[in-house]
Formats: structure tokens, sequence, C-alpha cells
DNA sequence: CAGTGGTCTAGACCACCAC
DNA sequence: TGGTGGTCTAGACCACTGC
């Protein structure tokens, strides 16, 4: 009997799944047992296999597919490095493909991407970030971003109109070495970022897209590009499940 | 009615709770009514309003004791600014109050932090992080941080015994301008700082020290110092309730 | 002792999926 | 139609708090 009392039943539970999963005898990309087996299995009721279940969703670790069963999700952790997706030689390194791919490729994975571009009005969010009115035109370049085809980031991008209307800014395909180049070519080269960190729920769109769960947090980094002038030209929102990333910062320190 | 079926009962009972604290109807720092009550006033099971009480502790805005009730949390968001924390000018105009006392302060809370310092052997992972053998001697200072006596931050710092021994940063008051000012009088001067930042569950020390649920993740900030000569000399985890924090960066690029 | 939340079971009904 | 998970209720027992 490998259940205790002094512990919750559902921690337990879900601690021998996580353990079967590591030992590999749930595999990755395969359901679990139904929940009924597993309450059979651990002597408890099915109640306390779906409370347990709920943690190790919460964890990120397992997905559940309505009517279908509960699968063991096979992403690993994706390193985002904040400074060197930014600067001049490693976007000329990258070539067209940008930061994105070449963090996911770096993982031996297949990294997909679909833009969207739109002209909105701004979010009360948005204006205050580019120091715009609500309601002021804005492009947004909305990225739907995958790794081996499972949703990985939702990241929309906002730019002025009055900066980006008519130019490749609005363009589906920006071109070669990222928007970072074109705002450059534009002369509104981009000499600062800023980058603000927060953790919070999804909100129904994300978990949509990101297959997230209810109570799973997601990451957002709200980021800002400034000219030399100290104008902000861009905005972009990161929105990924925050299980699945590091985020990796480096500076020097006068 | 304010139940309707599409939407789970248990998280529109949460919104509805929310809302009444949004509203001051349950103000901060007092109890909620109890789980009893909540259920006939929004007729539905105990169990019902306990897992919606879950999603509320799972965000942060809630705390349970055991006991006694369920306490409606005080504590705003604090930001960090990891830049600012480190350079020069900062450090000096802040004198011997070092950076977290300047961001609780700066929100009108009042700041304490206790530190403890000990000479133990480098785990796997402090060893990795300083280049150092697993069991090498280290010095952690180890931390743990308030805001109006509310835990908001655990923070060990790890540096190797053999630049520490006898030297300041084995005390547990290291003199003005923090610790950072010590290692450049040493001859260890940090140019170069590292940050890795991901979420994950709290283990159970955190959880008790940062009177955390169990469901609730953690912000890990893996922070390294390293001299003109590319050595860590120091390493920093910072662990915080991921509800609490937003983390700050700016940088230029070129 | 009474009041609080923590947890568990049994049983039920639902929505969604695949056959 | 049967299998899967999502959710809810009723009822119960427990541990901890404060009187």
């Amino acid at each position: 009997m490998p259940i205790e009392t002094p512990r919750s039943q559902y921690r337990q539970v879900a601690d021998l799944i996580r353990a079967a999963i590591d030992s590999k005898e749930f595999g990755l990309g395969d359901p679990l047992p139904p929940e009924q087996d597993l309450a059979g299995r651990y002597g408890v009721s099915r109640h306390t296999v779906n409370r347990a279940v709920q943690i190790l969703r919460s964890e990120g670790l397992v997905r559940v597919e309505r009517g279908k069963g509960t699968i063991v999700r096979e992403i690993p952790v994706i390193r985002r490095d904040a400074m060197s997706r930014y600067n001049q030689s490693t976007r000329e390194r990258q070539g067209a493909r940008g930061a994105f791919d070449a963090e996911i490729t770096a993982l031996g994975m297949t990294p997909r991407a679909e833009v969207t571009v739109e002209r909105i009005p701004a979010s009360a969010a948005v204006a205050e970030g580019l120091r715009l009115t609500e309601g002021e035109p804005v492009i947004r370049r909305m990225r739907h971003m995958y790794a081996n085809d499972v949703p990985v980031q939702l990241a929309p991008s906002y730019i002025p109109a009055s900066i980006a209307d008519g130019t490749p800014l609005a363009e589906q395909d920006s071109g070669p070495g990222g928007i970072v180049s074109r705002f450059a070519d534009l002369g509104h080269r981009q000499v600062r970022i800023t980058e603000s960190i927060r953790i919070r729920r999804a909100d129904a769109v994300e978990q949509a897209f990101l297959q997230l769960e209810d109570e799973q947090p997601v990451i957002e980094i709200w980021h800002t590009g400034w000219t030399a002038d100290d104008r902000p030209v861009e905005v972009c929102v990161h929105v990924a499940p925050a299980h699945l990333w590091i985020l990796d910062y480096d500076w020097s320190i006068s």
C-alpha cells in the first residue's frame, strides 16, 4: 500500500504518477491509463485521482484531451536568451531565421511561426506602452509560434501605424534580419530594450492556443524597443506557458 | 442566481469572491466568510466553494490559516529592477540599504532581512554554478526577506570559501554598499552578471517560509556574478512567490 | 467543545470522442 | 454506444484553533 495518511492522498498519487512518467512507464506522448484504472491501482476514488491529475496539469506535465484521455507532454524546456536575441551580430548570423527559430532549432526541434498583420486601434495597455492615446491606430503583428507543431508561444507585436504604414513593418514577411532591422532602415533604430516579466493566469484566448489548463500560469514578457531619442517604437508581448521556458539575461556592470 | 451552467461553478464562485475582494466587501487582511456560509450564499456545496478558494490560493490572493479561516492577502506587487540593483551609482545612492530595501521602501512598506551565514559543502547545483566540485566548502549567506513582516523572498547567496573565508563576506554584516562592494575590495570585482529565470513549484522549505499554498508557483532567479577573468565568484538564488514580483530588465543594444 | 478548512468516498450526470 | 475526463452533491471524518 503506497498511500500513507499524513500527506494527502492526491498529492501522493501525483507523485506516483510523476515517478511513473520519469521511469518511462508512462511514455512521452502516450496517454495515461484511465482515471478509473488509476483509482483501482492506487486504491483511491476517481475523484482523488482526478485531483492528482490536476496537479500534474498545472505543472504542465500532462495535457487532457476531452473524451480521449490524459496525455504526457513531450516538449522540453526552451531557453530564451534576451540579450543575444537583439544584438546586431546575432541578427546577422541568424539571417532571416530570427531568434525564436534559433532557440527551437538548438533543441533539435522544428520551429514554425504564423504571422498575421492587422491594423487595429490601440488598447489602453498598448497605448501606454507606445506613448499613444487609446484608440490610435497601431499595426499588430500577431505571431503564433510552434515547436514540432506544438504551440509554445503567442507574441503579438505592436507598432504605431504612423511608423509602420506603407512599410515592410506592415507586411507579413518583414524581410531579412527581422523587424528590428526594418526599424533601423526606416530611421527608427532601436538602441535600448526594456523587458518586464510577470507571471499570471492565462486568459481564454491564450489558454485555447497554448493548450493550457485553467490554473496553469503563463510568463508575460512586456518587451519595448526604444530609439535614441527615447521614443518607444515597438512593444512585443510574449506570452508562453511558464513551465516551458527559462529566460536568460546577461549584462556588464560598471 | 449568479451561477450558470456552461462555465464550471467553482470558477464562477472564484470570480465572485475575487470581485467581492476587489470591491472591498472582503477587506485586505480580513478573513473571508466561512466556506459553509459562502456555499449557502452562492447556492453550491462547500466542496465547490473549497475548490474556488483553491484557485484564489494558487493566485496568491488569499491565504489559509488552518483552524482559523481564509485571509485576504495584503502585499501588492513588488518590482525588481535587475540592472540598476548592481550598478555602482545606484549602490552608492542606496548606501548600506541595498536594492531590496529600496524596492520595498518604494512601495511604502517596511523591509526587513535576516541574514544567516554558514560554511557548508557545495551542492551539485551550486558547485556547477561556481565551477567548483560538489562538496567543496562554500559560504552560504541565507537571507530571509520580509515586507511589513510578511515573508516575500528567500535568497541564499553562495561564495567559494576560498574567496570568503576570513573576509567581511563571511560576516553577517557585510558593510556599506552590499557584498558586491566587498568583492571589489577583495580584488574580485564583478564585471558581468547573468541571470536565469524559471518558474517552478516551491519545495517544502520554501512553502513554509513564504506561506505558500501547495500548487503556487515561485520564481527562481539564478544570479551569477563574474569577474573580469570570467570566473563566477558569487551565485545568488532568489526564490519568491511568482504572483508577487515583476522583474524589470533594461539594456542597450548595438 | 464548537468552528474552521482539508480531504476523501460514493454516486451521479454531463460533454466530448471514437467506433 | 461505450469510454474518457469534468464537475457537482451529500456526507463524513480529520486536524487545528480558540474559547
